[in-house]
DNA sequence: ACTTACCGTAAGCAACCACTTACTATAAGT
DNA sequence: ACTTATAGTAAGTGGTTGCTTACGGTAAGT
């Protein structure tokens, strides 16, 4: 049943305010770690370290070219998690739906 | 734009593993704290701390009746949460094709 | 070759957080 | 009345974690 743990680590690193910042940066487009630490209030290590944190969640995936390492949004990755929280929604609100029609049961008995 | 600000407690929330083991449980119908507690290995007062994060990212709801506190998932908070991703995956998506598409006009020049 | 730009890792530290053990409070059962 | 069941709060603590500075390493420009 619980297939959360898969995705333990995308929720615990959108957890984070900082690293949510950087995940909607990248989801207007790709960004060097230079651009991305741009406007940031920490150094630029710290922005790595937040982005190795994103990469193994399989929210971004990172592309060398030269000395540059260019970040985007892992489209599987996103859409794995999306698909996962879509079932999550549904059958969470289908068990609403139900025990409130039980309840309406009880209630005529 | 940016209104993650707004479900930035619920991504904190979700964020730590038991958290989202009970919001788990809830989601399959409501409990009282005693039948949350029942199998996690930590305390009650533990989970009563869990719960009130949760309650205040608004992913579920607390009722009480009698000495008992039965808690279930907060249908509006979720519904909230999901419709703010649904967009945010929606234009994220929408970005990357672009960039495909603009990525492909670039090599025909 | 030397410098500059870009980026990741290491080590150390301060703040936060999840947990425990008390304790308190209220309602139900006897 | 007394006990039991249920649950929230307080205070203290160990571990995690997010940050900084310092360093190392590679590629591009001059």
């Amino acid at each position: 049943m619980s297939k959360t743990s898969s995705h333990a680590a995308a929720f615990n690193a959108l957890g984070d305010p900082t690293r949510r910042s950087i995940f909607e940066k990248l989801a207007n487009g790709p960004l060097s770690v230079v651009h991305i630490a741009d406007g940031l209030p920490i150094s630029r290590p710290a922005v790595s370290q937040h982005l190795k944190v994103l990469r193994e969640a399989k929210l971004i995936t990172m592309e060398q070219s030269g000395t540059r390492s260019m970040y985007r949004i892992d489209r599987d990755g996103v859409r794995s998690l999306r698909d996962y929280l879509d079932k999550f929604w549904d059958q969470a609100l289908l068990n609403f739906k139900e025990l409130a029609e039980q309840a309406e049961k009880q209630k005529k008995k």
